[in-house]
DNA sequence: CAAAAATCTGCGGGATCCCGCAAGACGGAA
DNA sequence: TTCCGTCTTGCGGGATCCCGCAGATTTTTG
C-alpha cells in the first residue's frame, strides 16, 4: 500500500508521516506533498489511491485538489486532516466527495489514537470517519433549523464576490425581483435586519455588506470558500 | 530569565520550547499558553518581559494579547511567528508596538538558525528583528505607490463592517460626501472600476461589496482583522 | 387529487449609493 | 506672501438596493 500526505506544514507533515508508519503496517512507501499542486501531479503520477491531506494550503488549497483527483480516480481515499470545522469548509467537501466513496475529517486538535484510529478505518476498511464536531457542522449545515439551503448560500457567494443583483440574475437565470427574494430571505436567517437601533436612523447597516461580513464571522464563508467562488466567477465570465 | 510561550498548536509549541532552550541557555523557565487569553493572564501573573506568540489564535489572537500586554508593560519583548505576512496582520501589528519596543515578526517558514537568531537579538540585545517578507509587505503598505493611506484603510474596514455611509460620517466625524469621497479614492485603488465591461450592463460589481471582496483575496483584510474590527464596533456602538 | 407551502415574477416607491461639479479650508513650496 | 496640491463639504442626479403588495407557478403535504 502507498500513502501520500499533501501538507504544507513541515512539523505537522512529518508527525504524519510517523503516524502512518505507526498506523499501517501494511503501508511500504509514504510520499510527501506540500501543497495541492503538487499533491495533485504525484496523485497522478503514482496512481496513488490513499491519500492525507490539509484544507489550507497554499497554492491549491485541499478542497481544489481533492476534486479533481476525485475527478480523475473517484475510488481515492482521502482523509482530510484540518486544524478547522468551518462551515466553508464542511461544505465545500461534501460538495465534491463523490457518491459511495471512503473518505474522513480529522480535526488537528483530535489525539493521536483517533487519527490512527481513522487512517486504519478509512484505508482499510474503507469506512468513512468525520469528527463529531465535523459531523455536528455538517447536520446544523443541511438541517432546516439555522440551516442555509443551498440557494441561500449561493445567493451569499454571488454578493459576497460583489455581483450586483442584475449580475446574479444573469448567471443564474433568475428574474430581478427573485434575487432580490432570496436576499431578503438570507438577510433574515443571518440576522441582519437592523437589530440594534429599530427605528432609528442610528447606526443602520448596509444589509448586502453586512451580511458576508457576518457569515465571515460565523464561518460561513472563509478565504478558502472565497477563492473558489471567484475562480468559478473567472469561468462563467469567460464563457460569457 | 524567563520565556513565555503563547501558541496553539501543539507541535508548534514543543518545537518553539526546543528552540527557545537551544538558542538561550540562560534561560531558566519556559512557560507555555495555548492561546490569546490564557497568554495575557500568565504574562501579568509572570511578569514575563520575553513572549514568543503566535498571532492566528482563538479565543483572542496574538495582536489582541499583545495589544494589552504592551498596555500594561510596554518594555516587554515580543516575538511574533506567524505563519503568514498578510498585510492585514503586518498593520495590525505595527498599529500597536509601543515606541522603543523590542520585538520582532518572523515567519514559520524561517530556518530553524533564523529563528534562534532572532530570539537572541530581540530578548537578549533588543534589536527588533522584522523578516525580509514582512518587512517588503511593511514598506508597500506605507509607501505612497500601490499603499493605503490609514483613512483608505479605515474606511476599508468601515464598509467592511457593513457600515452605511451615513454611520461611517457619525463614527468618523466626517460629512456624508467627505465618506462617499474616501469611498471613490478606495475603489479607485483597488481598482474595481468596473474594468471588464465598461459599458455594458453586463458583469457590473457592487463596487462596494466588491471592494471588500478585493481586499480580502489581497489579504489586506482577514479574519482576524475583522474580529477585531468588529470588536471596536461593538465598544463604540455601546458608548453610542 | 386537492390543499398548503414555498418560490418566482412584475410593479412601484423610498432610501441608499456612486459620482461629477464646484467652492472653501489647510498646509507646504516657491 | 502667493500659489498649488490635498482634503473637505454641499448640491444634484442617475443607478442600485431593499422591500411591501399581489398574482402566477412549482413543490410538498395530507
Amino acid at each position: 500500500m502507498k500513502v501520500l500526505i499533501v501538507e504544507d506544514d513541515p512539523l505537522h507533515r512529518s508527525y504524519l508521516h510517523e503516524a502512518v508508519r505507526a498506523a499501517l503496517p501494511e503501508c511500504d512507501s509514504v510520499i510527501e506533498a506540500e501543497n495541492g499542486t503538487v499533491g495533485e501531479r504525484i496523485a497522478r503520477e503514482y496512481k496513488s489511491a490513499h491519500i492525507v491531506m490539509d484544507l489550507q494550503m497554499s497554492p491549491r488549497n485541499g478542497i481544489e485538489a481533492a476534486r479533481t483527483i476525485w475527478k480523475e480516480r473517484p475510488e481515492t481515499r482521502i482523509l482530510f486532516w484540518s486544524n478547522y470545522s468551518d462551515e466553508a469548509y464542511v461544505r465545500g467537501v461534501s460538495r465534491i466527495v463523490p457518491d459511495g466513496a471512503a473518505y474522513g475529517y480529522v480535526l488537528k486538535s483530535a489525539s493521536d489514537d483517533r487519527l490512527k484510529l481513522a487512517l486504519r478505518s478509512i484505508f482499510i476498511e474503507a469506512q468513512c470517519v468525520i469528527d463529531r464536531e465535523v459531523r455536528g457542522m455538517q447536520q446544523k449545515s443541511l438541517g432546516q433549523t439555522n440551516g442555509f439551503t443551498d440557494s441561500e448560500y449561493e445567493i451569499l457567494v454571488d454578493i459576497a464576490l460583489g455581483l450586483t443583483d442584475r449580475a446574479i440574475a444573469r448567471r443564474r437565470n433568475l428574474s430581478l425581483r427573485s434575487v432580490q427574494n432570496r436576499l431578503q430571505h438570507l438577510y433574515e436567517k443571518l440576522g441582519v435586519h437592523h437589530p440594534s437601533m429599530p427605528e432609528h436612523e442610528e447606526g443602520r447597516f448596509n444589509l448586502r455588506s453586512r451580511a458576508v461580513t457576518v457569515a465571515f464571522l460565523r464561518k460561513l464563508l472563509n478565504y478558502s470558500a472565497l477563492e473558489r467562488a471567484e475562480a468559478e466567477l473567472g469561468e462563467w465570465l469567460r464563457t460569457r
